[in-house]
DNA sequence: CGCCGCTTGTGAAATTCTTCACAAGATAGG
DNA sequence: CCTATCTTGTGAAGAATTTCACAAGCGGCG
C-alpha cells in the first residue's frame, strides 16, 4: 500500500469532525468543496486526501455524507474501541480524564495509574487510581492499546519503557521529552510550549 | 526574506529545549550530529535549519551552546516575555494556568477570563478571574499579544472576535472547532483527539 | 434522448522539504 | 609548518506533497 502522510491522516481526522457537524446539520451529501473551506484547505487536497484509499464520491453530486463518515472512521481505524490507560493523575491528567469528547470518539479509558502514595487507591469516576508498580499487569489483563503519559519529563521514559513491554502499542506524550520506542511503538507528541513558541515566532516575524 | 516552514520552527524549539537539556549538564559545544541524534533528525537537517538565519558554529568544532540558545531564542522572539491571556477557567484551563513551564519560557498569563458568573470574581493564584465582557478592556489595558482559548468548542469563534478585536494578535486554540481569524492574526491548534486519532490510524495499519 | 451544469478522480506540473556530498575552515599534534 | 581529523555551510539531487487542469460520470430538465 501506499504511504501516507502524516498530513494527509490528520486531514482526515478533521473531515471526519466536519463531516459529523454537518451530519448533525442534517445534510445528506457534501462536496470537496464544501468540506475544503470548512476545513481551511482546498478542494482538489481534499478528493487527493480520498483518493489514498478508494473513490468515495459521485461525479456531479459529490460525497454522502454517511457513507464518508463510515469510510473515514474505517480508515483511521475507529468502527471499534480502543482501550487507553492513563498515566500521571495531575492537573493535565484529571483534566483529560474528564474529557467526554475521548470516550464519544472512541477512546476508552480504563485504567489511571499514578505514582503518588497519597493518589494511589482513590476513586476516579468509578475507577481506582493504581500505583506504577501495577502497570504491568493491569495494562495484560485490561488489554490496553494505547496510552496517554502526563508525567512529569523525568518519569516519562521510565513509564514508557514499563507501558511498551507490557503491550502497549501506542502513547499519546504530553511530558516536554522526546521519548524512545522501539519500532512497532506508535509515538505522538502534544508539546504545547512548542506551539506556543511558534505564535512568538510568528508574531516576531511580521 | 525566504519563506520559513513551520516545520522548520517547530524543529528550532525543541533544539532550543535539547539546548537548554545540554547546558544544564555543563556542555560548552555541541554539533549538528549531537543535537540530530537527541531530537530525532539529522545532522543535515539541523545544519540546513540553522542556516536559513546564518551561520552560528565553528567548522570542526560545531556550536557554543551559549551563542547559539540565544541564537535561537532571538529567533523565536522569546527575548522578553509575551503578554498572555486564558479565557475558560474550567478543567483544562486550569491545567494550563497553573503549568509553570510557561512562566519559565517568557510567557507571562495576565489575565484569566471566564463566562460562568460563579467563577467570575474569584482568585487564582493572585489573579483575580474576569468576566468575558471585560476582555476587551482588560486585553487593552494589559496590552496582551497571545491568547490560549480553553472554553467549549460553541463559544470559541465568539471568544475569539471578542480577542481579535481588542488587539490579540496570537492565539492558541484547544478547542476542536477551526476557527477563522483575520489575516494578521497567527493561530494555532492542540486537537488531542486529533492526535489520539493519528494513533488509531498508525495502530490500524500495521 | 440530448444537453447542461456540477463535481469527482487523477495524471502531470509545480512547489516545498529533506538528504546527499563535498569544499573549506578550524584545531591538535608532531 | 604540515598533516590528520572534525565539522560546518551549502549547492545540487532527490523525495514528498500540493496544486493544476481536464476528461469523464452523474442527475436534472426540456
Ligand atoms: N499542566 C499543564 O497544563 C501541562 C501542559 C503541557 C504539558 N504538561 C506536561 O504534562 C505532564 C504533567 O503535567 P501536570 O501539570 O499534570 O503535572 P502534575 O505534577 O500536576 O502531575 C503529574 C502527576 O504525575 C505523577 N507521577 C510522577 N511520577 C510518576 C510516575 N513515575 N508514574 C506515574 N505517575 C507519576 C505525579 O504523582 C502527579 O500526580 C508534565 O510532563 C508537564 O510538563 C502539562
Ligand atoms: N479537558 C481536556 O482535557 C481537554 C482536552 C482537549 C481539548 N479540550 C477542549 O478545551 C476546551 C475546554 O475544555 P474543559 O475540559 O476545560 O471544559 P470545561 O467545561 O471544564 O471548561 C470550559 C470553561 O469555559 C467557560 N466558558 C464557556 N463559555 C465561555 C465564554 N464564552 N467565555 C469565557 N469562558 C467561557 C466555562 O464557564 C468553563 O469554565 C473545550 O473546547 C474542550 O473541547 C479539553
Amino acid at each position: 500500500m501506499k504511504k501516507i502522510s502524516e498530513s494527509a491522516v490528520r486531514r482526515l481526522s478533521l473531515y471526519l469532525r466536519l463531516l459529523q457537524e454537518a451530519d448533525a446539520a442534517g445534510a445528506e451529501t457534501i462536496s470537496s468543496g464544501e468540506l475544503a473551506e470548512r476545513g481551511g484547505t482546498t478542494s482538489a487536497q481534499v478528493r487527493k486526501d480520498l483518493s489514498l484509499f478508494g473513490s468515495f464520491g459521485k461525479r456531479g453530486l459529490g460525497y454522502s455524507v454517511q457513507e464518508l463518515l463510515s469510510r473515514i472512521r474505517s480508515i483511521l481505524g475507529l468502527q471499534s474501541r480502543w482501550r487507553v490507560a492513563l498515566v500521571g493523575a495531575g492537573k493535565l491528567g484529571s483534566a483529560l480524564f474528564s474529557y467526554r469528547d475521548f470516550e464519544a470518539r472512541g477512546f476508552n479509558i480504563r485504567a489511571v495509574f499514578d505514582s503518588d502514595p497519597r493518589k494511589v487507591g482513590t476513586q476516579w469516576g468509578g475507577l481506582g487510581i493504581r500505583a506504577d508498580e501495577e502497570i504491568d499487569s493491569v495494562v495484560r489483563a485490561e488489554e490496553i492499546d494505547i496510552a496517554i503519559v502526563a508525567v512529569p519529563a523525568d518519569a516519562a521514559q521510565q513509564v514508557v519503557d514499563r507501558l511498551v513491554k507490557a503491550g502497549v502499542r501506542g502513547i499519546l506524550n504530553f511530558a516536554p521529552v522526546r521519548l524512545k520506542v522501539p519500532r512497532g511503538v506508535a509515538l505522538k507528541n502534544v508539546d504545547v510550549t512548542l506551539e506556543l513558541e511558534g505564535l512568538s515566532f510568528a508574531l516576531n516575524t511580521r
